[in-house]
DNA sequence: ACAAGGATCCTCT
DNA sequence: GAGGATCCTTGTT
């Protein structure tokens, strides 16, 4: 356990999300005994960012959004896959998503749960992640500040980042359209889509 | 009460 | 590269 660092403190979290983001990249995301380290990440920037959840305002699935920072954001996209969001302190109604990530430990685990897949093909995605992790929605809301259940732990973050545009947020305007809040791992092929990133 | 659409993934071709 | 799966959330009537 001392191996994956200690939980990563509320205080971390209580930041701007793209600052968030970027720092969550080579963090470790345990649950039980899968182990994963975060390859990839999104920012979702509060109401104003019309990519966001919460740029509806408040309602009874984003509510974490609006919450402490440090807790999860759990919600279920297309009517099947499952997606992981950490809440950020600022601005207000931000989070960051979770979109890929590489196995550190419980491999099997994760097999059994992706089809008895192999290979990146297994982590790539924000779906995929959720699955590897057999999240579901009643896992919004919680912590991921303490060890046990499902947390983060300080893990390896690396010395440069890749960055980029964010996946699959056709509907938002140009501007947010644009914005690089797209973060990963630098050499890893465990990176969702990786064409649209480029080392910073 | 209804209709629309979605921060995706998989299986074909 | 295209299309279907699948169902909840949201805004509208």
């Amino acid at each position: 356990m001392s191996a994956l660092g200690a939980p990563l403190p509320a205080s971390f979290y209580a930041r701007d999300c793209v600052a968030v983001a970027q720092d969550l990249v080579g963090r470790y995301l345990v649950r039980d005994e899968v182990v994963l380290r975060i390859a990839e990440t999104e920012a979702y920037c509060g109401p104003d960012d019309t990519a966001a959840h919460t740029r509806m305002g408040r309602t009874a699935r984003n509510a974490p959004m609006w919450g402490p920072p440090g807790r999860a954001y759990v919600y279920l996209c297309y009517g099947l896959h499952v997606m992981l969001n950490v809440v950020a302190g600022s601005p207000l109604g931000s989070a960051v998503l979770i979109r890929a990530a590489e196995p550190v430990a419980g491999l099997d685990a994760i097999r059994a749960r992706r089809g008895g897949k192999d290979g990146p093909v297994l982590l790539t995605g924000p779906g995929k992640v959720g699955a590897a992790l057999a999240l579901d929605v009643s896992m919004s809301h919680h912590p991921l500040t303490e060890a046990g259940g499902l947390w983060i732990a300080a893990g390896e973050p690396p010395e440069r980042l890749r960055s980029g545009p964010r996946v699959g947020i056709d509907y938002a305007q140009a501007a947010d359209r644009a914005a690089p809040w797209r973060f990963a791992l630098p050499r890893s092929p465990w990176v969702s889509a990786p064409k649209g990133l480029e080392l910073r």
